[in-house]
DNA sequence: GTCTGAATAGCACGACCGTTCGTTTTATTC
DNA sequence: GAATAAAACGAACGGTCGTGCTATTCAGAC
């Protein structure tokens, strides 16, 4: 469970101290958070498709017509709960780097962050994984919103790969090296989470560290 | 739809002439692969999660207990889908390089059969994705006999790779270039599935040949 | 305090799920 | 052909799904 407090009057925040609502949120948008919240943890831990009214209501300790209020429908629900996710993403992942100068260590501790985050994404229970990496597979040939806002995160995701390349590696192909690191963490997600393979993360940096010595080339 | 004939005393064949069933087979047996064919067809569009009794039995044009007395359970019919489905795998991306002998080149017939098999996999309506692909990540999370197979599949295929690469670039240290073969697939699968990107193929081929050229050394 | 609207609960619905069972049809063997 | 076994069907089960309704409870403004 993410979120502490719910009196108003008071901030409303997490474990990790992040700021959600303001001291004069209404009660409904409490709720609607812890909602999103709980329901990430839930995907994460069994995949976007598990997020379903009555599981969710329970865990949350209120009725599915209540929870179903908050939202106009399951998939809107679905696609907040995507959002919420790479928020996440982006407060752990992504905002840190940038206290990093050094463009090419800037690349690095992306990759490492990414890693960390695939390894034990913070949505909860601890125990599951990445929901956004799991819907993009999920639903990557199933039409509908929730598979417009995965590959929404994803184009996103591609470009931020690709500038953080374009000022590390000025002379590297930007493209083939966005497959080349967005590829080694999705092997990562297989190798640690459906295999258990303890070694997964030395054979990932050392195929990392490889890559960022001998890069595609631009016009090779 | 695969399968053509069904009469018995024909060979029962594939439209690409693959021979399944000898010509003494039983009805039930006929049946069988019929329904696991159409299933996989089925995977292949919505995903394993998505083989369920009711539109299945209609896609066969059969009723849906006459489809389930084929197996004990749903659990036990998703498996079987997975290993059908690996079995082609095998016969279309793996099968065909045995012909190449030099090991270099063996390799790079392996990695564009793979990318071959990630956009247009051999399951009947030509639409879907690879179902293993798929599974790999719906149930990474999630225990049970469907997961299991996964895990075997994959394991199977990573010693494959290994073993490509040890001939191929015996200097290589193979498990990185496992991480870095493997994850090129993966993302290829997104680019290609998910974002719909017309260059994808270049861009991963690009990350090949440079991976090839430069690999992550032994002891390295 | 009272009032008012937001938030939640309770209940019911139709649809679909996997599964079981008894019956009927169809293959196969004699 | 008849006899027997295999295969497929149809109906029904208990369960869960998403989603409407209406009623109740509760929080916030006065």
């Amino acid at each position: 469970m993410i979120v502490k407090a719910l009196k108003k009057g008071h901030t409303l925040q997490t474990e990790d101290g992040r700021e959600i609502l303001g001291p004069d949120a209404t009660k409904g948008e409490r709720t609607r958070v812890r909602i999103l919240d709980e329901a990430a943890a839930l995907a994460s831990e069994s995949g976007i498709g598990a997020v379903t009214l009555g599981p969710l209501a329970e865990r949350l300790g209120m009725s599915k017509s209540g929870l179903f209020a908050h939202f106009k429908s399951k998939e809107a629900l679905q696609v907040e709960v995507l959002m919420r996710a790479a928020e996440r993403f982006t407060e752990v992942v992504i905002a840190p780097i940038r206290a990093e100068k050094d463009k090419p260590k800037r690349l690095g501790m992306f990759f490492e962050n990414w890693l960390d985050w695939i390894e034990h994404p913070g949505l909860g229970s601890g125990k599951g994984g990445c929901p956004i990496l799991a819907a993009h597979f999920e639903y990557d040939d199933v039409p509908g919103p929730v598979r417009d806002q995965a590959a929404k995160h994803n184009g996103e995701f591609y470009d931020l790969i690709r500038r953080l390349v374009a000022v590390a590696l000025p002379h590297a192909d930007q493209d083939a090296m966005v497959a080349a690191i967005d590829g080694l963490g999705l092997s990562h997600l297989l190798r640690v989470r459906l295999m258990g393979d303890k070694k997964a993360r030395a054979h990932t940096m050392q195929a990392f560290e490889a890559l960022l010595k001998n890069p595609p080339l631009k016009g090779a």
